[in-house]
RNA sequence: GGGCAAGUGGCGGAAUUGGUAUACGCGCUGGUCUUAGAAACCAGUGCCGCAAGGCUUAAGAGUUCGAGUCUCUUCUUGCCCA
């Protein structure tokens, strides 16, 4: 047998790919898109993943008829750009210019179905002129904002990162320590969507109930009130939030935020001084104070109580109590909120239980943790005898019939930080007049062109250092002004380009409405599950607010369904030393043992962890696609595990998928060199009909994200087909159930595919075969039997028989009836077409 | 600490959604071919048992004619949030 030359084949479809397109005009239109890559260098397992998966929906649905738009760009923002160029003297641009050169030639390697005429770059000014644009329309709006506050600053990185981009008090890129810095900056109020975020989630039903219910939870919402405490010796009122108002009369301190302007009236005092030294010691992150040792700072102050008379509450300065949440102050109910409980028994403040707990009837001090469930409110006066939720009407009730507070929502969302303090972004479209106010540039002006010659190693931000760029004029006034120098966070870059791509030539507007209108929303997204709260909850903000700028934009969420994949593992390896081993230089001797090639030295195998630099586990996919085929590599990555989990890569696995392969190119050329035997009418249609099947099975498999199965089932009917060829079946059928497969693997390995069905003769690629539910229909079925719930027998039987033909059937079958033998059937448990159960009795 | 997933052979995993548990692949074992190896092909491969048969989906209980699937308890792992 000729050995496949995939190379060859592959160059010659590519060829072919990169200048067809997905279009069937008087189709349905699909909008396929999976998240666009940043251009770091080279392409890795993971994109090799992500589009596959992409292109399999992409060609399926182009084969069913579907007028399919799967467009790719590149997300080329951000500060490895930056940090590259300055390693190597070179200019950001160029550095990009030239990975998105190397990532595209790899792509293409691929055999994706892209269509290239709408690739789009974010660094491109015809790009970002759009975004400036949408910023000035966002601005106009009341969307954008200005706002001293604190900021997360990565010291590294020289920059500020959004709440989102901490991960447990570090950079998430850089991984360093982040800092506290007051900061004038720019803001995208997604609040004002806070509601609309929370409430669209429930439309989206073509999104994994994990994805929604993290974007929920960082949305937080949470319904409570406000009240007031009286604080006499200051004649003031303290304004509290809660969200477990029915626990007022279990409240026996108050404690506000260190930030709280009650507590500068104690800055003087050396020992709050001590106090604030403690607590910064703790550090800022949300995590780092709730794990702290909760410390209090007792200002000596009291507040009345609004429910009962004469009871005073300590005023305490708290660790745990956050100024930008609610008002930064809160009643500590000791019994009912473990936090408050830990202070509670640190400080020898009373604890009052309010909610009756069952399982646990110790009240007060001897309490051993707060009980935060349900219960019958107790030794509260009028909520007495409530449940939890009727209590929090009541008292919100009386509270505001009282005037001293009302029913408030607060949401944990944060508005969107979008300044930054780089020079690879883009330009934020503002200016600042010498009266000190701040103006967007006129849109005629746009694009804000970054400028090339910046000075990237000095320290600070080379926008503001650039003295000639920064200057300018105001339009309408003539009158001079500077420049924003901060750029744009790069998530604003990826929250739009899906509408870019419905139009991307189009110069006069960032997206043309009836293209968009036509093509919007997204069809099928496919990315990864770390985009799962950011990049996602950024992208509905920017459809809704464009909505809202835009009133002939009809879409208001962005991704109708959304798939998110699994990331690619390799074992790590380090040598004796300690250092980390690629992949490459390490050869396996057994399952857990290995040596290096070089020296023959040991090599301690680690487990399995997702592919990263760092640790040196990553496989190179052009190797891989040299080495085996882009057809192999794609099948590999598609048949081993389902999308949605982690996938183990093995070299293994790449070597059999290249073997199969060739068995399916070696059962091409044997059908078409086969001699006919004696034509066996009955062989052959059950032949037709196991073809037919397994179209369906695989049609369902890859409607379901199950391509390991739809994988599995390519398998089967291979062997089966294998095994048939001389069963008396004739050339003509075999050729045209050959073609019914190789149609169905054009998705997973399309040039091998294609390359086949052009030697079968096939006239019409690009169709799908049907599935013949008829046929299906008329299937042999396989009848369970059963005897007190134990399997007896398999009978293969027509479909839709009744339970007396089933009966008779049985009966005549030794195997089921001798476990039966003369003993009484109490009763028999018929299914149509699955099983039929005899219960006897002894 | 809270929330959400998940736990099936030596490994990755499948199971028509309550109806034959272990499909398919990897690995392993034996064989054919070959001077040898590789490749290819054939057969076997959950456990106990000569067999008939029995047991088996993290552990334990429950519902059901029937449970990997549903309910409860416990354990373990992963992810997210704090």
């Amino acid at each position: 047998m000729e050995r496949v030359n995939f190379q060859a084949i592959e160059k010659k479809w590519q060829d072919k790919f990169n200048s067809s397109k997905l279009h069937n005009v008087d189709g349905k239109k699909f909008y396929c898109l999976e998240m666009f890559p940043y251009p770091s260098g080279k392409i890795h397992m993971g994109h090799v993943r992500n589009y596959t998966i992409g292109d399999v929906i992409a060609r399926y649905k182009y084969l069913n008829g579907f007028n399919v738009l799967h467009p790719m760009g590149w997300d080329s923002f951000g500060l490895p750009a930056e940090n590259a160029a300055r390693l190597n003297n070179l200019n950001p641009k160029n550095w990009t210019e030239e990975n998105i050169k190397t990532m595209k030639k790899q792509l293409k390697m691929l055999g994706l179905s892209i269509d290239w005429d709408l690739e789009i770059s974010t660094c491109n000014k015809d790009y970002y002129k759009h975004q400036q644009e949408l910023f000035i329309d966002f601005y106009n709006q009341g969307l954008v904002s200005r706002k001293e506050t604190y900021v997360n600053w990565d010291p590294i990185e020289k920059t500020v990162l959004a709440n989102e981009q901490v991960i447990n008090g570090k950079g998430w890129r850089s991984n360093a320590v982040v800092e506290r810095k007051k900061l004038s900056q720019w803001f995208f109020n997604i609040t004002k969507f806070s509601d609309q975020l929370l409430k669209d989630l429930e439309t989206l039903n073509g999104w994994p109930e994990k994805v929604k219910l993290m974007q929920k939870n960082w949305i937080g919402k949470s319904i409570g009130c406000e009240l007031n405490f009286k604080i006499k010796d200051l004649k003031k009122n303290l304004r509290v939030f809660t969200t477990r108002p029915d626990t007022i009369f279990g409240a026996s301190f108050i404690a506000i935020s260190t930030d709280h302007p009650i507590s500068k009236n104690f800055n003087e005092k050396t020992e709050f001084k001590k106090f604030l030294i403690e607590c910064s010691k703790i550090g800022t992150t949300e995590e780092a104070l709730a794990n702290a040792e909760k410390l209090g700072f007792n200002t000596e102050l009291f507040a009345e109580h609004p429910f009962i008379k004469n009871k005073k509450l300590p005023i305490y300065v708290a660790n745990f109590v956050l100024m930008d949440y609610g008002n930064g102050a809160i009643f500590g109910c000791p019994a009912h909120d473990q936090r408050d409980f830990d202070f509670a028994k640190k400080y020898k403040l009373p604890i009052t239980k309010v909610i009756a707990d069952k399982d646990n009837p110790e009240i007060g001090e001897k309490m051993k943790e707060a009980y935060t469930g349900a219960g019958k409110v107790i030794n509260s006066e009028f909520l007495n005898g409530l449940n939890i939720e009727e209590a929090k009407k009541t008292i919100i009730s009386k509270i505001e019939e009282e005037k001293i507070g009302e029913r408030k929502t607060l949401y944990r969302l944060k508005d969107w930080g979008i300044s930054r303090q780089r020079y690879w972004g883009c330009p934020i479209p503002m200016i600042y007049l010498e009266d000190g106010s701040v103006v967007p540039v006129d849109k005629s002006e746009l694009p804000i062109v970054l400028p090339e010659d910046v000075d990237l190693n000095s320290s600070g931000n080379p926008l503001d250092n650039h003295q000639s760029w920064k200057k300018t004029t105001h339009k309408k006034t003539g009158k001079p002004a500077i420049r924003e120098t901060d750029t744009l966070d790069t998530f604003v870059d990826s929250s739009w380009y899906f509408l870019r791509f419905c139009s991307p030539k189009n110069e006069k507007f960032p997206f043309d409405k009836k293209q968009t209108n036509y093509w919007m929303p997204v069809d099928q997204y496919i990315g990864g599950i770390e985009h799962a709260i950011l990049h996602l909850l950024y992208s509905r903000f920017f459809m809704k607010a464009i909505k809202q700028t835009n009133s002939q934009i009809e879409c208001s969420e962005p991704f109708k369904n959304l798939f998110t994949q699994g990331m690619v593992c390799h074992e790590t390896y380090k040598d004796l030393k300690g250092n980390w081993l690629d992949p490459t230089e390490v050869e396996k001797t057994s399952e857990k043992e290995a040596r290096k090639i070089s020296d023959k030295s040991r090599v301690i195998v680690g487990p399995s962890e997702s592919m990263s630099k760092s640790k040196k586990n990553t496989v190179d996919p052009e190797t891989m696609i040299k080495n085996y085929g882009a057809d192999s590599v794609r099948w590999f990555i598609l048949s081993d595990s389902p999308p949605e989990k982690d996938i183990q890569w093995s070299d293994a696995g790449v070597v059999s998928s290249s073997k199969f392969l060739q068995k399916i190119w070696n059962l091409n050329e044997s059908i078409l060199n086969n001699v006919e035997t004696k034509i066996d009418e009955e062989k052959q249609k059950s032949f037709e009909n196991k073809i037919d099947l397994s179209v369906y099975k695989i049609d369902n498999a890859i409607n379901n994200f199950q391509f390991n199965v739809a994988i599995a089932q390519f398998y089967e009917i291979y062997k089966y087909f294998s095994n048939s060829m001389k069963s008396g079946i004739n050339n003509k059928t075999l050729i045209s159930n050959m073609i019914k497969i190789m149609k169905l693997m054009i998705p997973f390995t399309p040039h091998i595919a294609y390359e086949c069905l052009t030697n079968l003769n096939c006239v019409e690629f690009n169709q799908w075969p049907k599935v013949n539910k008829k046929i299906i229909e008329s299937i042999k079925t396989k009848m369970v039997v059963q005897v007190n719930g134990k399997t007896r027998d398999v009978l293969n039987v027509d479909r839709n028989l009744e339970e007396s033909q089933v009966d008779k059937l049985v009966k005549k079958s030794t195997k089921a009836s001798k476990h039966m033998s003369d003993r009484k059937i109490v009763r028999t448990i018929f299914v149509k077409n699955k099983i039929i159960n005899y219960i006897i009795k002894n």
